[in-house]
RNA sequence: GGCGCCAUAGUGCAACGGUUAGCACGGCAGUCUUUCAAGCUGCAGAUCCGGGUUCGAUUCCCGGUGGCGCUACCA
């Protein structure tokens, strides 16, 4: 039963990156190759020598692990399997499926510029096909340059069953004769894939839509070799909000950047997930045990998807306060130590401290970066005042002497408990006659720098006396200075 | 230009001949409240256009329009 497993592969180029688009076609194979008890095989296609560095290759790795898609098989080099391409190419050339093409780029170039001016198709006119025997045996003779074309059938159609696209239909006068090793001897993507599908048996191959009307040249290869063609599944693409092709200009590309963003994996796998596929109902929040067992192909939309930044963050801030703490406190403390404000005793002997601090933060955090952003002022005590911050709730001049006094009360404070804290507090506000969002609101200024954070006596009670004091002492004394600043 | 694919609220998806066209993100308003987040309540918002087929079309067919893709000795 083994023949009939299924093996699908992602197939990326070394780019530097891995790209959302790139990613979203890697968790479809890996999804459905999970999903059917099959094999996910990674590939590099590296034919394009001058674009490949070992480094480039290590950073999109990088990216599915990250993600969590791990491979079974690979990653295979295409750079390594020249013998393969050859010896297929031969193949097509001995049966007649090939000619050697002596037009250099240039006049081909020039010959699609004139094609084109004078409103005829730029296709390939297929002089060297035409080229007599012998003339080919002598300049080959010579040794003079030559790609390999492919013969492609004047007449009829091609036509295959997309998973995803349906039925799609070529004329073969739309096809030109394309070239399958270069002068140099390197594969074109063409040759390429079908030789690696073919000797990696894959029995799927699911990528991007943009791949689609080329699929037929492919097959038609498959066809010259009399060997079946794998099954095709063309995913449509992700846009930007301008709903062209998603690139630099829509910011964030690469799925390391969103990694060093602060996105969960599990996050942002769920969203990419959704772009473009869909359960059947109307379930959103989908873990990868649920994704896997309920994908397939037959559910893959076939319209092109905008990338939605703000969606994404939702999804995020919904695992961030959702999933389980041991699953999330590791990548919290990887960007603790990022930021430079990991302290090992967050492991030991303040764990308990740091849990909850954790769970204090934690519903109201959208990002893993807002830990050392925002909510700095939980692991360290140096923070900066948000001049909003100082604006919005330090405007009132008689803050500074009702925060002396609250000071002092807190100091009185026998039993460090949120409400004691919140009895000592609104004790002062109404022995001035304020209402305590007044103090409340300023405290909070100065115990973390922020206008929003979590709520104040929690956040007092779990800073503890000996750090709420001395904070508070600290902005009364600079009071002055700020509340001028902002002015 | 030619060819291919696609077309449901701003965005992502449901509804695969019969629903007041559903859900989520986002927006707006209210509620809670010590700021915020979350929660809860409510509001606005869509079947691209035109023809068919059918008792009945978001759904099937044709045309148009629009978007995207391909049209390389890139992948």
């Amino acid at each position: 039963m083994t023949e009939n497993k299924v093996r699908v592969r992602f197939a990326p180029s070394p780019t530097g990156f891995l790209h959302v688009g790139g990613a979203r076609t890697a968790l479809f194979n890996w999804l459905f190759a999970r999903n059917q008890g099959g094999v996910f095989i990674l590939r590099i296609e590296d034919t394009d020598a001058d674009r490949s560095r070992p480094e480039l290759v290590e950073a999109v790795l990088n990216g599915l692990r990250w993600l969590g898609l791990d491979w079974d098989e690979g990653p295979y080099f295409q750079s390594q399997r020249l013998e393969s391409y050859h010896a297929l190419a031969e193949r097509l050339r001995a049966a007649g499926h090939a000619y050697p093409c002596f037009c250099t780029p240039e006049e081909l170039k020039q010959r699609r510029e004139q094609a084109q001016k004078a409103g005829r198709p730029p296709k390939y006119d297929g002089r060297c096909r035409r080229l007599a025997t012998e003339e080919v045996a002598a300049r080959l003779e010579r040794g003079e340059r030559h790609a390999l074309r492919f013969v492609v059938p004047e007449e009829g159609r091609t036509a295959f069953d997309d998973l995803v696209a349906g039925r799609v239909e070529v004329a073969h006068e739309e096809i030109e004769d394309f070239v399958l090793l270069r002068s140099d001897g390197q594969p074109t993507y063409h040759l390429g894939v079908v030789a690696d599908d073919l000797d990696m048996r894959i029995t799927h191959v699911i990528r991007g839509a943009d791949h689609l009307s080329n699929t037929p040249k492919q097959i038609l290869i498959y066809q010259a070799l009399d060997r079946p063609a794998p099954t095709f599944a063309h995913v449509p693409l992700i846009l930007g909000a301008d709903r062209t092709r998603l690139s630099k200009r829509h910011g964030a590309t690469s799925v390391t950047a969103y990694a060093e963003e602060g996105f969960l994996p599990e996050a942002f796998r769920n969203f990419l997930a959704l772009l473009g596929w869909s359960p059947g109902d109307d379930s959103q929040l989908l873990r990868t045990e649920e994704l896997t067992r309920r994908f397939s192909l037959q559910q893959v939309s076939r319209s092109n998807a905008v990338f939605d930044r703000q969606k994404l963050e939702w999804f995020n801030a919904e695992y961030l306060r959702s999933e389980p703490l041991e699953k999330i406190l590791p990548d919290i403390e990887k960007e603790l130590r990022r930021a430079g404000l990991w302290r090992d005793g967050f492991a030991a002997e303040e764990r308990e401290w740091f849990v909850a601090a954790v769970e204090l933060l934690r519903p109201r955090v959208r990002l893993l970066r807002d830990f050392s952003t925002w909510a700095r002022a939980f692991f360290a005590d140096e923070f900066d005042y948000d001049p909003a911050a100082v604006k919005k709730f330090l405007k009132d001049d008689r803050l500074a002497g009702f925060l002396s006094e609250e000071l002092q009360a807190l100091e009185k404070v026998s039993d460090w408990s949120h409400d004691e804290i919140e009895k000592a507090v609104r004790g002062v506000a109404e022995k001035n006659g304020v209402k305590a969002g007044l103090l409340i609101n300023a405290t909070r200024v100065a115990l973390t720098g922020q206008a929003v954070a979590p709520p104040l006596f929690n956040t007092m009670e779990l800073l503890g006396r000996g750090r709420v004091l001395p904070r508070l002492a600290r902005l009364i004394e600079r009071f002055a200075d700020l509340t001028a600043a902002s002015r």
